[in-house]
DNA sequence: CATAAATAGGAAATCGTTTTCCAAAGGAAA
DNA sequence: TTTCCTTTGGAAAACGATTTCCTATTTATG
């Protein structure tokens, strides 16, 4: 393997005026940067990240923290574009990243997790699927050890970003369009599950739309799950003249229900996953780009990683109407 | 950060001798090897998998090369199935995985992929959905830079082992437990990508099934997508008395395109997918465990580093009958 | 013109391991 | 007792970068 001794000897200059004209270091003359640029290409020379991990503990390695989501599995498509898009983006920026689940810390305590992480070189961390339930890694985000990027939790500090879409007027905008186009004045809304933090940003979003149109309500907890959904609209879905769902999934299971009972109601779901297309009705939600989304988390972790402060980063969603169709061959 | 030198120092030895007991090397008495145990306990240390990885050659990183599956992009599952069986084991052996897409090193040449993993210190590569397509992968493995286990695909030599289900007795078990079940003489069979490994082993177990029972049998090329398959048996299906599917996905196509024309045959499925639950009828299908078949192929490329000589590794399959009810509030 | 300040580039320490090589000590053989 | 292995453990050189000093050389300033 070509490594920086190389360079700096075909280039005839010292091994660290190599690094730093990689590094973009001041300091150097354009004359020589050039001479080792050439070098570089010449050679083919590509940095061992290993190496550079070990040697600076500033510009460590990143580790992608995912939660799936076990009961509603068939949603993998989601985790998966969160995976993909996180990891596109490192391999753009030159982050090195490890991808790690919830289920391996489970069990393990702060300090335990932290020593791992440490083992591994690790400065940078994106969290994604945070519940509050989840405790120890609460306090992983808040003892700044890392620098952190969580995405859809409302969670801000000094070395801590959060990037998601803004889910409060999300909520509001497709469901206000939903009732809109049918004239609806009683809602059913079925919320997902009780502790996650999406959870009440949405409902926030429809407690406002309901006092603004002046709607009537009915708030169940359908937890994500289909068959909870279903459940509810059967029990429910009669007494309302639209159900208003917080996930694609739960959607598809008040839509069956409608059709058990052969009644019809406009229904609408959030997150916009392919999976709608298998359902054969069409209904409004939200569509997210969650590779984009991670994407955005791990710019903005580089950037938390060499500059400074947490922040909000808000990400795009649109509405958008979801059929069968989708698919095609 | 709690180091070898520190454990060395508590232990009151070399930092070598730390290492050997780490490593589990010979000439290290059972007293010495005690008493730097306790150290590590005490200490609570945990080997800097970074600085190993640089220093020796030998106990590289591994490379999870993942092709996602674009167009039936709905069976995230398997491909997420796959990423945590490989990652949990991972953990489990003390290995570093990086998670790396196809679509990464599209239109790279063979070198330029080389040299990145190289400067990732890779020494193990595990790959999945491999095609005949993918010829620079193929070169890849053919290298023999990198030990490499490659999952449902055929391949091996010194350095290269695969790992899979026996994908043409499978595709002959479930056909023949569905035509025997509804004495069938005429099979319409639905078939994957043509460049796919798995298709030309299923394709096979079909031949092989109706040759033995003496059947008609007309292959359709489904291309792995469900409009296909339903476009497939929308043409064919009143001509056969079976549709036999080499995914659980055509299937689906397949049952939708019968409900359609009203007629009933008898399906089946490939891999045992969740999604079968939305479809909310019965078939029957080969249930693959594609996390505790990534899982064997990281315990297997472990082997392959350390020993030795490439082989095929054959992971369990068992038939099943999926219906809707398997997915529960 | 002399001195101070700024700039370019190199030498060497460092990061935390692994691994090779060597020396000391212990035991067996002569 | 001497000689020769065989263990055991330590010293030090990698691994391939980054980063901190430090020394020349320029350039600016009085």
């Amino acid at each position: 393997m070509v490594s920086i001794k190389d360079v700096a000897r075909h280039a005839g200059v010292a091994i660290s005026t190599v690094s730093k004209v990689l590094n973009h270091y001041p300091n150097v003359s354009e004359e020589t940067k050039e001479r080792v640029n050439k070098s570089v290409e010449e050679l083919n020379f590509l940095p061992n990240s290993v190496a550079a991990a070990l040697s600076s503990k500033q510009a460590g390695r990143v580790a992608l923290l995912v939660n799936l989501s076990k009961k509603t599995q068939v949603v993998g498509e989601i985790d998966l574009q969160y995976i993909q898009g996180a990891i596109h983006k490192a391999m753009e920026l030159n982050l090195d990243v490890i991808t790690l689940f919830f289920s391996m810390f489970q069990n393990r305590t702060l300090e335990e997790i932290t020593r791992y992480l440490k083992s591994q070189s690790i400065t940078g961390i994106i969290i994604y699927g945070l519940t509050k339930e989840d405790v120890v890694l609460h306090e992983l985000v808040e003892s700044k050890q890392f620098k952190c990027v969580v995405i859809d939790a409302p969670i801000v500090n000094e070395d801590t970003s959060c990037v998601g879409i803004d889910n409060q007027r999300a909520q509001y905008d497709v469901a206000r369009k939903t009732i809109e186009e049918n004239n609806c004045r009683q809602v059913l809304y079925i919320t997902g599950k009780k502790n996650g933090y999406v959870t009440d940003a949405r409902l926030l979003g429809m407690e406002q739309l309901t006092k603004e149109l002046g709607l009537k309500m009915q708030v169940c907890d359908g937890k994500f799950s289909e068959l909870c959904a279903r459940n509810i609209t059967l029990k429910y879905g009669k007494d309302n003249d639209v159900v208003v769902c917080a996930s694609d999934l739960m959607a598809i299971g008040a839509m069956k229900a409608l059709i058990e009972m052969d009644i019809f109601r406009p229904v609408c779901g959030f997150d916009g996953i392919i999976l709608m297309g298998y359902v054969g009705k069409q209904m409004n939600t939200v569509r997210q780009n969650f590779a984009e989304i991670s994407s955005a988390a791990m710019e903005e972790l580089q950037r938390l990683m060499n500059e400074g402060e947490g922040r909000i980063v808000e990400t795009a969603y649109n509405l958008a109407r979801m059929k069968y169709m989708d698919i095609i061959c």
